[in-house]
Order: C-alpha cells, then sequence, then structure tokens
RNA sequence: GCCGGAGUGGCGGAACAGGCAGACGCCCCGGACUUAAAAUCCGGUGAUCGCGAGAUCGUACCGGUUCGACCCCGGUCUCCGGUACCA
C-alpha cells in the first residue's frame, strides 16, 4: 500500500482491471434472483453534468450492493440520442448531427468510466442506431394497426421571419427565441398515438405501484384527470344543428344562463359568417393565436368572451340562452363546449359579473353567511336543489345522477366520463428523429411501411438551412422514394419524424436483448428480467416520460410482445443538483464539472460527497469544501488500513482476540454500521446517512487502535468490514485496500457482511427524565423495560424524586428505549 | 393559474412509527506536532442570560389536537419541479 492516498493512480488501474476481467458483464444463466437496476439513460449533449454523476452514483451504489448480496444484477447503459440539440448544431456549425452525437457519446462514454460506474457495456444502446429505431418504427406499425395511430390537424408554433417550426421552449414571450419576432400559429396534418384509449387503466393500475412514491402517482392521476358527468345537447335557434356540452355538474342544468364554445370550436364559423358578427369572431381569435393553453387556463386570466349572435335552448326548462366563445374554453377538452352556470362555477361568475349575464342559483348552501340573492363568488360546493322543478328538495349529489337519468331518459344526452389526459401528439418537423415509416399512396391513403424493408433509414442527403417544416422534405431521394406497400405505385414518404420520447418509452425492454436482429427482443430474456426492480431519474420526468413509457409497455403487453403490463416496480426520484440555490447553468454561470472534480480528488470523493450531501430524492447544494471533506475522509480512511496492516505486520496477529480492557465498542460501532447501511441502501434509500454511519464506524476503529481497547485482529476485521460497506460508495479506494489486505479477487465478488445482533445489546441506558414534555434530567435504567416497568424504576429514582417533589403528579407515561415522562399540574 | 414537493444552527443535513431537536460532515475557534507553513491529530461550536451550576427560547409564519408535535390537522408565506414540441 502507498503512503500517500493517490486516486489518480488507483482509479485507472481498477477500471482498467475490471474491463479487462469483464466484471461488470451480466450472464443470463448466472445464477443468483435477478435484479434489474436502472438508472434513466442521458441524452448525450456532450460532457456529463453533476445531475449526471448523481443519478448513476445512487444507481451504482444500489447495483453494488445488490450484487454483494448474491443477485444477479442488471445494471445498463445507454444514449437517448436523438433529439433538437444535434439539429441545432448542425444549422449553427454545420456538423452532422450523426457526427456531433456519437462524438458526445464516445466521451461520456469515457467520463462513465471514469466514474467507477458497474455498467455491462455490451448492452449498451442509442436510440439513434439504426438496429434500435428499426423497433420504433416496428412499433409504430402496430399502433397504426391497431388503430391505435391517426391523423389530424394540430397548430404548431410557426417563426414566419425563420419560416420555421418551434418547440415551446423556443418561444420566448411569444417571441422567436432566435430572431425575436412574434410567434404565430400554422396548421399542420399531423400523427397521434391514441393514449387516451389507455387513460383509465394507466389510472387505476397506479394502484399496483406500491413503490412508487406517492407524489409521482398523484401528479400522474391529475395529469390523466378523470371527470365523471354527462354530455348533454342544447339546441342552436335558427339551425338544424346542436351544441353538445360536456359538464361535471348536471346538478346545475337549470341555472345555466349562457353557453361558451371553444373559439375554435368547427361550429362558429358557420354559426356566424356572413353575420355581423362575423368580423368579431376574426379579431377574438388573431387575439388568441399568441396565448398558450397554460394562460388560458389559468384562473387569474381576465376573462374574454364575444357574444356571437346567437342562442341555445336548454332542453330542460326550454329557456333561451345566449351563446359565446372566450378564452377560458378549450377545443382539447370534453366537447369544447360548456354550459355557464354562473352560480356555481368560478370562472363562470367571473365571466358572468363582467359581461352583465344572468345568475341563477340552483343549489342552496343552507348557509347563513350566503345571501343567494347577491352572491359575492361561486358556490361550488353540494346543498340542496332549488329553482329546478321536480328535482328542488333534492340533496345535490342524489340530483347529479337523477338529472342524469332524467337527461338519458328524454334523449338530451348522457352521462360520460371525460379525461384531461389528451391524445399524444408525435409528429416532429426535425431531422434528427425517427422517420415515421407511413406514405401516402394516391390510391390507398396513408399506408404503413411493411415490416421487411424497416428501417426506414434517415436520409444523409438533406440541407439543414433551419427553413421550411422538415428538413427531410429538402431529400428527394426520401420523400418521393417510396413504394406503396399494398399496390406497389409511387408513393410519398412522410417526412416528419417521432417526439424522442418514443425512444425512451420502451429502452428499458431492449436492452433485456439488446442485439436480437430479429425481434425487438426475446420475450423469455425480457421475462427473466423484467420489470425493473429499480428506476433511478430526475423528478422532472414524473409525468411525461413515466407515463409514455408505462403506456408502450400496457400496448406491447397487449400485442404479446412484453411479458409484464407495468415497467417499473420501484422508483426513486432524484433531487436536481443546485450551486448557490440555483439550478447549475451555463447561463448563470454556476457549473462545476465533474471532469475538473474527478481530476483533482478522484472518482471516489465525488461520489462520496454527492450522495453525502443529501438524501437523493432531496435537492443537492454544491459546496467546494464538502467536496474537501470526502476526500479528507477517504484519506483517513487510507491511513487507517495501512496503520492496522503495518501495526499486523510489525507485531503479527498473534494478540489475543480480546484485550482485557475491551469495552465492547468497537464490537458495537462494526455491527450497527453494518446493519444501517445494509438498511439505509437496501429498504430507505437513504444514502447519505449510510455513509454517516460509515464514518462513525471509521471514527470507532479509530479511537480504539489510539486506546488500545482492542486487539489486532479485531482492528483488522473492523478494517475489512468497514472496506465492504464502503465499496459501493467508493470502490477504487475499496478495491486497493482489499488487494492491500492481501486477497486476490474484487470486493464486489464478496458478500455483504452480515451483523450480530447479540453484539448490539447493552445492559443499560440512558433514559430522559421529563416533566410535562420538557426534558428535566437523564437517568440510566436496565434495556429492556416495559413501559411500566419503566416507568416504576424511574418513579423510584432519586433524579424522579427531586424533579416531583411538592408537586401534584397526575401520571406516569414510559417509552422504553426513549424517556419517561412525568405529568404533573 | 393548476398539479406535486420543500422550508430545521453560520452551511449541507440527522431525528426510520408522535417520544432526549441538531447525528455525520463543512465552516469557524482553540490546542498538539513543525524553525515555519501545509497536512495530520485532539478539543470546542444553536441563540440569549449567567463567573458558574444552570435557566429560558428555538425546526418558515399563525392557530389547533396531544402527557408530549420538526412529525398530525386548519390557514398563510417563500422557494423548487411539471404544465403535453427541452429531455
Amino acid at each position: 500500500m502507498n503512503e500517500k492516498y493517490e486516486p489518480g493512480k488507483i482509479e485507472s488501474k481498477w477500471q482498467q482491471r475490471w474491463d479487462a476481467d469483464g466484471l461488470f458483464r451480466t450472464d443470463d444463466a448466472a445464477g443468483g434472483e435477478p435484479y434489474y437496476i436502472l438508472e434513466m439513460f442521458p441524452y448525450p449533449s456532450g460532457k456529463l453534468h453533476m445531475g449526471h454523476v448523481r443519478n448513476y452514483s445512487i444507481g451504482d451504489v444500489a447495483a453494488r450492493y445488490q450484487r454483494m448480496n448474491g443477485k444477479n444484477v442488471l445494471h445498463p447503459m445507454g444514449w437517448d440520442s436523438f433529439g433538437l440539440p444535434a439539429e441545432n448544431a448542425a444549422i449553427k456549425n454545420g456538423i452532422r448531427p450523426d457526427i456531433w452525437t456519437r462524438e458526445n457519446i464516445a466521451e461520456m462514454r469515457v467520463q462513465l468510466k471514469q466514474l467507477g460506474i458497474a455498467y455491462d457495456w455490451d448492452r449498451e444502446v442509442a436510440t439513434c442506431l439504426p438496429d434500435y429505431y428499426k423497433w420504433t418504427q416496428w412499433i409504430f406499425v402496430k399502433f397504426f394497426e391497431k388503430g391505435l395511430a391517426y391523423k389530424k390537424k394540430n397548430p404548431v408554433n410557426w417563426c414566419p421571419s425563420c419560416e420555421t417550426v418551434l418547440a415551446n421552449e423556443q418561444v420566448v414571450d411569444g417571441k422567436c427565441e432566435r430572431c425575436g419576432t412574434e410567434v404565430g400559429k400554422k396548421n399542420l396534418d399531423q400523427w397521434y398515438l391514441a393514449i387516451t384509449e389507455y387513460a383509465q387503466r394507466l389510472l387505476d393500475d397506479l394502484d399496483r405501484l406500491t413503490g412508487w412514491p406517492n407524489s409521482v402517482k398523484t401528479m400522474q392521476a391529475n395529469w390523466i384527470g378523470r371527470s365523471a358527468g354527462a354530455e348533454v345537447d342544447f339546441d342552436i335557434v335558427g339551425s338544424g344543428d346542436k351544441l353538445r356540452i360536456f359538464t361535471t355538474r348536471p346538478d346545475t342544468l337549470y341555472g345555466v344562463t349562457y353557453m361558451v364554445m371553444a373559439p375554435e370550436h368547427p361550429f362558429v364559423k358557420p354559426l356566424t359568417d356572413g353575420t355581423e358578427y362575423e368580423d368579431g369572431v376574426k379579431k377574438f381569435l388573431d387575439k388568441l393565436q399568441y396565448m398558450n393553453d397554460i394562460d388560458r387556463t389559468s384562473l387569474a386570466l381576465e376573462k374574454d368572451g364575444f357574444f356571437i349572435g346567437r342562442y341555445a335552448i336548454n332542453p330542460l326548462n326550454g329557456k333561451e340562452i345566449p351563446i359565446y366563445i372566450a378564452n377560458y374554453v378549450l377545443m382539447d377538452y370534453g366537447t369544447g363546449a360548456i354550459m355557464a352556470v354562473p352560480a356555481h362555477d368560478t370562472r363562470d361568475f367571473d365571466f358572468a359579473v363582467k359581461y352583465g349575464l344572468d345568475i341563477i342559483p340552483v343549489v342552496d348552501p343552507g348557509r347563513d353567511d350566503i345571501d343567494l340573492s347577491d352572491l359575492k363568488e361561486a358556490f361550488v360546493a353540494e346543498g340542496t336543489m332549488i329553482n329546478s322543478a321536480q328535482f328542488d328538495g333534492l340533496d345535490s349529489a342524489a340530483a347529479k345522477i337523477k338529472i342524469t337519468e332524467y337527461v338519458e331518459a328524454q334523449g338530451f344526452g348522457a352521462s360520460s366520463v371525460t379525461f384531461r389526459l389528451r391524445d399524444w401528439l408525435i409528429s416532429r418537423q426535425r431531422y434528427w428523429g425517427v422517420p415515421i415509416p407511413m406514405l401516402y399512396c394516391e390510391t390507398c391513403g396513408w399506408v404503413a411501411e411493411r415490416e421487411e424493408n424497416l428501417p426506414v433509414l434517415l436520409p444523409a442527403d438533406v440541407q439543414f438551412t433551419g427553413k421550411g417544416e422538415s428538413p427531410l422534405t429538402t431529400s428527394k431521394s426520401f420523400a418521393e422514394g417510396g413504394v406503396c406497400p399494398i399496390c406497389g405505385k409511387p408513393a410519398r414518404r412522410e417526412t416528419d419524424t417521432m417526439d424522442t420520447f418514443l425512444d425512451s418509452s420502451w429502452y428499458f425492454l431492449r436492452y433485456t436483448d439488446p442485439h436480437n436482429n430479429n425481434n425487438i427482443f426475446d420475450f423469455e430474456k425480457a421475462k427473466q428480467w423484467m420489470p425493473v426492480d429499480k428506476y433511478i431519474g430526475g423528478v422532472e420526468h414524473a409525468i411525461l416520460h413515466l407515463l409514455y413509457a408505462r403506456f408502450f409497455t400496457k400496448f406491447l403487453f397487449d400485442i404479446g410482445v412484453s411479458p409484464v403490463g407495468e415497467p417499473f416496480t420501484n422508483l426513486l426520484t432524484q433531487g436536481m443538483v443546485l450551486k448557490d440555490g440555483k439550478k447549475m447553468s451555463k447561463s448563470i454561470g454556476n457549473v462545476v464539472s465533474p471532469e475538473e472534480i474527478i481530476g483533482r480528488f478522484g472518482a471516489d470523493t465525488a461520489r462520496l460527497f454527492i450522495l453525502f450531501a443529501s438524501p437523493p430524492e432531496k435537492e443537492l447544494e454544491w459546496s467546494d469544501a464538502g467536496v474537501e471533506g470526502g476526500f479528507r475522509f477517504l484519506g483517513r480512511v487510507w491511513r487507517l488500513a495501512q496503520g492496522v496492516l503495518e501495526a499486523e505486520a510489525a507485531e503479527g496477529v498473534d494478540s489475543p482476540v480480546k484485550p482485557a480492557n475491551d469495552d465492547g465498542e468497537l464490537a458495537y460501532a462494526q455491527n450497527a454500521a453494518i446493519k444501517k447501511v445494509g438498511s439505509d441502501i437496501g429498504e430507505r434509500d437513504n444514502l447519505n446517512t449510510a455513509i454517516s454511519a460509515i464514518m462513525e464506524f471509521a471514527n470507532a476503529i479509530g479511537k480504539a487502535k489510539e486506546a488500545g481497547t482492542a486487539s489486532q485482529a479485531q482492528l483488522r476485521e473492523a478494517v475489512e468490514k468497514l472496506t465492504l460497506i464502503l465499496s459501493p460508495f467508493a470502490p477504487h479506494i475499496c478495491e486497493e485496500i482489499w488487494e492491500a489486505c492481501g486477497h486476490t479477487g474484487s470486493v464486489l465478488k464478496e458478500s455483504w457482511p452480515v451483523y450480530d445482533e447479540a453484539a448490539l445489546k447493552r445492559d443499560t441506558e440512558e433514559i430522559a427524565l421529563q416533566i410535562n414534555g420538557k426534558v428535566k434530567g437523564k437517568i440510566t435504567a436496565p434495556t429492556g423495560l416495559t413501559a411500566q416497568e419503566l416507568a416504576e424504576a424511574a418513579a423510584q429514582t432519586d433524579e424522579a424524586k427531586a424533579l416531583m417533589a411538592g408537586q401534584n403528579v397526575v401520571k406516569v407515561i414510559g417509552v422504553p428505549g426513549r424517556l419517561v415522562n412525568i405529568v404533573v399540574k
């Protein structure tokens, strides 16, 4: 063992040895219970950032721990390598997206190896490679065959100056990020996946995910947003059409005083064309096009509406009511039209007040503080029905059912369930993505490419002008080179590519059989590993990525391809890495580069600090001083091991098993540490407290060595146990110490140490003495007393007697192992 | 706006099921070693008052439940994530 701890030397040595020995390779046929641990694969942006280091360090601790516990661990890595930044680099610097991406991957792979993460690199996948995206296309074709992929018109952000489609991210305050021009909308024909067909199952199966944080499940449930209610038809006066609305409050049908259609509703134009309202409608639409849905649905939004000169008939009471268009009604939700009940809906109330519309209460709150003839705000809770003809006097909850039944019986409508979740728009007018494997034939319409012709390769002969709809249109050979699979005539290829979220919605399945050229993956292999036992990634993915991955898995299950219906058994959502309270970002200039930290302190220190500074699911505040603390600790471990081994070399291990003055503290510390570190990693995901337990153990070894309260044999054992439980966190230094201890194999092949419960037993313990819940003193009591015995024993002590003197004692409460509370009056 | 989360010493955090608030580490202060410095080792370190023993206060803020609340309940504030074309 070297005198000095020099991470630079030992880390590369062990990384090379691990690589040469194939230590991290997973053998499907190996023994042991399969354990699949996965971190969300990165977008290859160029270099690793601290968020990556955190993510993969968390996963590596769990992977190494499970392996030491005898599991057959699958721990793969790959690249989510399609996306916008590669294309921007192409437009800006003229670099080909594939080359830019490949170089980034190469660099980041080296960095991951420098971190010492135990990945099976033989299973590496990259979503931008044809042997991967072939199967992404295959899945799309399956969706199309099942009728779950369809085309529909939808507006995109369009910059009139750059003449290109913009992502929401590229629109800043309604202006183009590049040129500052006001962004408009352009209606394009786009592909959708019918995720709403799976809405109910995606919602119901959340209950099965007991290993997921409740916060994520709640967010998903709210995102899916199931609402039960009714659809009701209102006749439009002077038109043959009926206006169909969706409401969650059919009980308030008698309180409807106006109707609102989304301005984009298809009825609006025919109802107003050629009337005096036509101009106003147009102006209203123009005003709206710069507003996004977030602002439009904001409760704080100034309600804005326009009367379109038409009336509808309330089917229940025959009343004629005005029809408006307004900014707060969306075409995407429900039927794109609502009945407005200002007395019982907050948004309708605001609107009615602004435009002087009637407010008719139909639910009586039965409260003195609410004056129904002069409402100050909408009353949205339950109550008793009034002004509702034969339904008066009913409870509003009961009326909801009764009125829906009545509406159904009369043929005005039906009960209905609506989801907030919308179908998934997957078309992107981009180059660097998976080509959508569809062809348009003049005779046959939209048809899917034949399976044997997949993958539909991304063409190389495109121009990156940054203009126009999709760059693929600039490749004539691609756009016009298709043949209709049905009739054989020339067909036009779809030139849009897929949302990159599709790529990442099934990669966890491909890892189980990554080199399969004949199938998406082998069913039996997937069955062996799936579902993923622990999935770790940023909490920012709590909704979209995780919902899409669940959706794909369910679809693949339904078509008999996936062995499971849910992909991830346990989910760990990690917090962000901050510097000075803010997210690390180039624009703020507060980025700390992992490269630099590894160069100065080594990977072990980087890993140790990032895991110690905060529990995984919380935000982490970066601290340079804290990193040095981590480095110091590893140096201390190094010297401790060195000191013990040197003393042993000098004196031999012939010292008694236990010296006469052994106080049992070292054995206690050793067993306590093994127990705590195991449960912190295996059960609680609290890696920060696992590390503090290791530090306490190291401190105890140092103390025992200094005080001479442990034998040479005890110290040697303690150092070895310390090395084993530290190894998932700081593997390189532990391999080096393990080798110095005379072992020839890797620590990773050792078994996780077991602890001895007997060594954790003590005869007496310190108990806090409280008066009315305030700590007033301490007593020593034998361990193992019941609450009753403890209270009685405590009351006999001098300390307690002194505290109780002159007091009126009401009762004495004992809490075993903790405290005794004397309640006085 | 809506949905979800967080708020504890100078700092990161701990307290696992309602039971001793501040483990572990950082910073800082003092000491040892050194010609000196670095490194290392030892000790101290929530606030206020007190020479001291000790006392009082203290987990964002206001209120409640309880023998006992960082933890449970009601309300408020601030910050963070998501908000469907960043991934």
